[in-house]
DNA sequence: GAGCACTGC
C-alpha cells in the first residue's frame, strides 16, 4: 500500500452492489444476492463467435441474465415502459434483445437497441448475430453513419442513439419499431437525452392514435435510476446482478495538494510491492499531463533497485494515433508491468482486459458552457462520484481488483452525487434544429428529462435566428426553409448554413471541404517532441489568410496526391482523420445533390471563399485593436489567436473564428482573415444593433 | 503572447 499518500485500511464494495431505491424488482440470477459472482469468464470478454453451437447456447445459458428470462419477458410483455439495472457482466445488452425477440416482440416490428458509440453498435450486432446463427445484416444488424448494414429481415438492429435521432426527423413516430432499448442510459449523453423526450412522445401519440405501441426498455449500469423511472410515468425498476468482481478502495488520509505527485508515488508503490502480470491504470486529465508523467515513469523506471519488475509505460488519450492507442491491448513481455496512463477514454471508450490496479486523481478535464457568453470553457475540475465509481470499477473486470483514490474519504463525500448531463452545457443549436425538423410544438416546453435552463434555450433559438432558420407565426416556432435544409445536414447549424450559402459565392467544392475538415478530429498531427520539424514540413500549406484555407490546401495536395499514406505520414497529417474527411464529404456532397444544390468551384479563387465565411460566419468576428489586442464583435469580450492557428504570429484587422476556447485565456481558434466590410453586408441589421446598443 | 477532456449525426 503506498505510504506517502497516507492510505488508511480499504473498504470493500462491488461497485453497483448494494440495494437499488425505489420502486424495484429484483430478479433471480444465478448469482443469488451475495457479492462475488460464482462464474469468472465475462460476457464481454468472450471470443465473437465459435464454430460450435452447443458452445454458443451453452456460454448463453452461464450468463447471470439467464435464469430471469422468463421473469424477465413476463414482465416486459405486459409493461410500456421499464428500466432495467444491469450490472457489467450480466449480459443484458446481448441477451435482452434476443429475449425481446424469440418472445415475440419483434414480429410486428424492429427492436432497436442504441448506442452511444459506434464501435459498440458495430461490435454487438456482430457478437448477436453470430449467437443466432445469423448472417450479419440479416436477423441482426447494425446502422451507424456511413455504415448501414441492415435489410428488410432484420428484426434486431443496434444503432448510434445519434442515428435513431436523424430517423426521428423523417419519422417521429418511429413507425418501423415495435421497441426501444435505450442502452447505457447513465451516460447521459445529449443524444439519449433528447431520445427519451422523442421515444416518450411517439409512445404517448401512438397510443393516442390507436397504433401498435412502442414498447421503451431503458437499460443503465447504475443504480439511481429514479430519474428515469418517474420520467417514464413510474415505470417499474428491474434489476439485474452481474458478475463485477470486488474492489478494494483506499482513500488518503490528508488531501493531496499534489494528485500527480501522488499518482507518482502510488504506481512505484504498487509497482515495488505487486506481482509483475497485474497492470495498473491511472487517470489523468490531459494530453499534456500523460506525456510529462509517462517521461517521468520511464526516467524513474530505469533506475530501480535490482529484483524489482521492469516497467512498460503506455500513454491513453483520444488524439494519440491508432496504431499507439493499440499498444494497451498488447500484453506486456513476461516479467514485465503495463502501467497505462489515461484520459477519461478508459474510463467507459476503451476497455482493457488484466488491470488490477487503478489510480484515480478524482480529477477531469471537461467543458462547461455559458449561455450568455456563448463561451466554452475546458477546465480541471472534480469528478462526480458515479465517474469515480465508474473509474473504480475498471479494476475489477476479471478478477478483484484494488483501486487508490488519491483524494480523502470526506473529499469524496462532497463529489457531485452525478456528472451534470451533457444537454445541460452544451450549445443547443443543433438539438434545437432537430426538435423543430420533427415538428415538435413547442420546444421551450418541451418534456426534457433534465431540462436546461430558460436562457440556455432563447441562447440557441437566438443563434438560430441569426442563421435565418426560424419562422415566428401566431406564437408558433417553426423552421423557415431554409433552417429545414440545415436540419439535412448531419452538421453544427452553422456549418449546414454555411453550406447553403456557397452556391452564392461559387464555391460549394471549397466549403464542403473545409466543413468536412472541421467536422472531424484535427487532421494535423502535433507531437510535442518534434515541434520544429512539423512547422518547417507545414510551412508550404500554411496560408496568410488563415487555417481554413491552410486546411484547404493541405486537403487539395492530399487528393492530387491519391490519398497517400506515406505523404501523410511525412507531412505530419493523421491519415486515419484525412480518410474520415473524405467520407465525411461525400455525404454531405450527397445531400447537397439531392437539395440539386450546383456544385460549383471557385477554383483558385480564395477570396469567395473567405466571403462565404464571412457571410455565415459573422457573429463570430473580432477585430483588432489599436493595442494589439483582440475584441469579439458581438459581446466586446477580449480574446485572443490561439497558438495553434497559423496566425498565431500575425495581426489581421478583422478575423472569423469558429471556436472560443477558455483556457488560460480566452482563444479563438479556427480563424479566417476577412473583410470588415463583408460582415456588414452579411447581416445589417444585426450590426445596425449592435451598433446602436454600443451608443447607448 | 504560448496550448487542445470525450462522443456523435
Amino acid at each position: 500500500m503506498p505510504e506517502e499518500a497516507g492510505f488508511p485500511p480499504a473498504k470493500r464494495f462491488r461497485p453497483g452492489c448494494g440495494p437499488p431505491g425505489g420502486r424495484v424488482v429484483m430478479l433471480l440470477t444465478a448469482g443469488g444476492g451475495g457479492c462475488g459472482g460464482r462464474r469468472q469468464q465475462s460476457a464481454q470478454a468472450q471470443p465473437a463467435a465459435s464454430p460450435y453451437p452447443e458452445a454458443v447456447e451453452r456460454q448463453r445459458r452461464s450468463l447471470p441474465i439467464f435464469p430471469a428470462r422468463g421473469q424477465l419477458l413476463a414482465q416486459l410483455r405486459n409493461l410500456d415502459s421499464a428500466v432495467l439495472i444491469g450490472e457489467t457482466g450480466s449480459g443484458k445488452t446481448t441477451q435482452l434483445p434476443q429475449y425481446l425477440y424469440e418472445g415475440g416482440i419483434g414480429r410486428q416490428g424492429v427492436i432497436a437497441v442504441t448506442q452511444p458509440r459506434r464501435v459498440a453498435a458495430i461490435s454487438l450486432a456482430t457478437r448477436v448475430s453470430d449467437e443466432k446463427r445469423t448472417e450479419l445484416g440479416k436477423l441482426v444488424g447494425y446502422t451507424v453513419r456511413f455504415d448501414d448494414v441492415t435489410s428488410e429481415d432484420t428484426r434486431i438492429k443496434f444503432l448510434t442513439d445519434g442515428m435513431l435521432l436523424r430517423e426521428a426527423i423523417s419519422d417521429s413516430l418511429l413507425r418501423k419499431y415495435s421497441c426501444v432499448v435505450l442502452d447505457e442510459a447513465h451516460e447521459r449523453t445529449v443524444h439519449t437525452d433528447v431520445l427519451f423526450g422523442v421515444v416518450k412522445a411517439a409512445q404517448k401519440r401512438r397510443k393516442e392514435l390507436g397504433k401498435l405501441p412502442l414498447k421503451v426498455i431503458v437499460m443503465s449500469a447504475t443504480m439511481d435510476v429514479d430519474l428515469f423511472s418517474q420520467y417514464f410515468n413510474g415505470a417499474p425498476v428491474l434489476y439485474l446482478e452481474g458478475r463485477q468482481h470486488p474492489i478494494q478502495v483506499f482513500y488518503t488520509k490528508e488531501p493531496q495538494q499534489d494528485y500527480l505527485h501522488a499518482a507518482l508515488v502510488s504506481v512505484f508503490q504498487i509497482h515495488q510491492e505487486a506481482p509483475a502480470s497485474q497492470d495498473i491504470l491511472v487517470f489523468l486529465t490531459g494530453q499534456e499531463e500523460i506525456e510529462a508523467m509517462s517521461k517521468t515513469c520511464r526516467d524513474i523506471a530505469k533506475h530501480l533497485p535490482d529484483g524489482c519488475p521492469s516497467m512498460l509505460i503506455l500513454p491513453l488519450y483520444a488524439s494519440l494515433p491508432y496504431a499507439q492507442q493499440l499498444r494497451v491491448f498488447q500484453g506486456a513481455p513476461k516479467g514485465c508491468r503495463k502501467v497505462i496512463i489515461s484520459t477519461n477514454i478508459a474510463e467507459t471508450s476503451i476497455t482493457i482486459a488484466g488491470i488490477k490496479y487503478v489510480v484515480d486523481t478524482g480529477m477531469v478535464k471537461a467543458k462547461k458552457y455559458n449561455p450568455d457568453s456563448g463561451l466554452e470553457v475546458l477546465a480541471v475540475q472534480r469528478v462526480s462520484k458515479t465517474q469515480a465509481w465508474q473509474r473504480t470499477g475498471r479494476a475489477g473486470r476479471e478478477d478483484s481488483g484494488i483501486c487508490y483514490r488519491l483524494y480523502t474519504e470526506d473529499e469524496f463525500e462532497k463529489f457531485e452525487k452525478m456528472t451534470v448531463p451533457e444537454i445541460q452545457r452544451c450549445n443547443l443549436a443543433s438539438v434545437l434544429l432537430q426538435l423543430l425538423a420533427m415538428r415538435v410544438p413547442d420546444v421551450l416546453t418541451f418534456d426534457f428529462m433534465s431540462k436546461p435552463s430558460p436562457d440556455h434555450i432563447r441562447a440557441a433559438l437566438a443563434q438560430l435566428d441569426l442563421l435565418g432558420a426560424l419562422e415566428h407565426k401566431d406564437d408558433q416556432l417553426s423552421l423557415t426553409p431554409v433552417g429545414r435544409k440545415m436540419a439535412a445536414f448531419p452538421l453544427e447549424p452553422r456549418f449546414a448554413k454555411t453550406i447553403l450559402l456557397s452556391p452564392k459565392f461559387h464555391c460549394t467544392e471549397e466549403i464542403l471541404t473545409i466543413v468536412s475538415l472541421l467536422s472531424v478530429d484535427s487532421v494535423l498531427y502535433n507531437p510535442p517532441s518534434r515541434r520544429d520539424e512539423v512547422q518547417a514540413v507545414r510551412k508550404k500549406f500554411v496560408s496568410s489568410e488563415g487555417d481554413h484555407i491552410t486546411l484547404l490546401n493541405i486537403y487539395r495536395t492530399f487528393r492530387s496526391l491519391g490519398g497517400n499514406k506515406d505523404w501523410c505520414r511525412d507531412n505530419f497529417v493523421n491519415s486515419k482523420n484525412m480518410t474520415l474527411v473524405a467520407e465525411v464529404r461525400a455525404q454531405l456532397r450527397d445531400i447537397c445533390l439531392k437539395m440539386s444544390m450546383p456544385m460549383v468551384s471557385s477554383r483558385g479563387d480564395v477570396e469567395s471563399v473567405r466571403r462565404c465565411l464571412a457571410h455565415s460566419l459573422f457573429m463570430s468576428a473580432a477585430e483588432l485593436q489599436p493595442d494589439g489586442s483582440y475584441v469579439t464583435t458581438d459581446t466586446r469580450q477580449p480574446v485572443a489567436i490561439h497558438p495553434s492557428s497559423v496566425l498565431f504570429h500575425c495581426r489581421p484587422a478583422c478575423v472569423v473564428y469558429t471556436e472560443l476556447l477558455h483556457t488560460s485565456k480566452c482563444y479563438m481558434r479556427g480563424l479566417c482573415v476577412v473583410d470588415a466590410d463583408w460582415l456588414y453586408e452579411a447581416a445589417p441589421d444585426y450590426f445596425r444593433r449592435k451598433l446602436r446598443a454600443a451608443r447607448d
